[in-house]
DNA sequence: GTTCTTACA
DNA sequence: TGTAAGGA
């Protein structure tokens, strides 16, 4: 994919194919979809070939994730953009209150989260084999 | 060998 | 949207 390590994310360039073999899109639709200005391609005036930052990547999987759900093209763009909006008020949220993650099954993606306090008690966020849910346990005394 | 544009069954 | 053509 990269002949030369790029020094930060930011300068990563992805080709077309292998955007294609990794999100499974056709080279057509992603000239399409840049056509209709869903996408945007690295714009280099040296050269016609067409290279695609590490965002766009995402996105073009994320569009292509809601094309499969049954959207059309347009649709699937408007759930990508709101979804990406949406994790990203999810992120800070966990950034500002995550405290402490125990991992329980990597493979499976378990584990215990500690999302803070409320009412005296610690919130814990579970995942396992029951599913997801949150738990009140009381503070530990030390 | 890959990607580009244009055109069409 | 896939595919073929013809050039870069």
């Amino acid at each position: 994919m990269h002949k030369n390590k790029p020094e930060f994310i930011h300068d990563i360039q992805i080709g077309i194919g292998d955007v294609c073999k990794i999100t499974g899109v056709s080279g057509r639709q992603l000239r399409y979809w840049e056509e209709r200005g869903y996408i945007h391609s690295l714009d280099d005036p040296k050269s016609s070939v067409r290279k695609y930052s590490l965002d766009i990547l995402y996105k073009v999987g994320s569009i292509k994730h809601f094309i499969d759900e049954g959207y059309t093209l347009a649709k699937a763009v408007e759930k990508s953009e709101q979804r990406s909006k949406e994790m990203m008020v999810v992120r800070h949220f966990m950034v500002d209150c995550l405290k402490e993650v125990k991992v329980t099954d990597l493979k499976k993606g378990y584990g215990e989260l500690e999302l803070g306090t409320y009412a005296g008690q610690k919130v814990v966020g579970i995942r396992d084999e029951n599913g997801s849910r949150f738990e009140m346990r009381p503070l530990e005394e030390k």
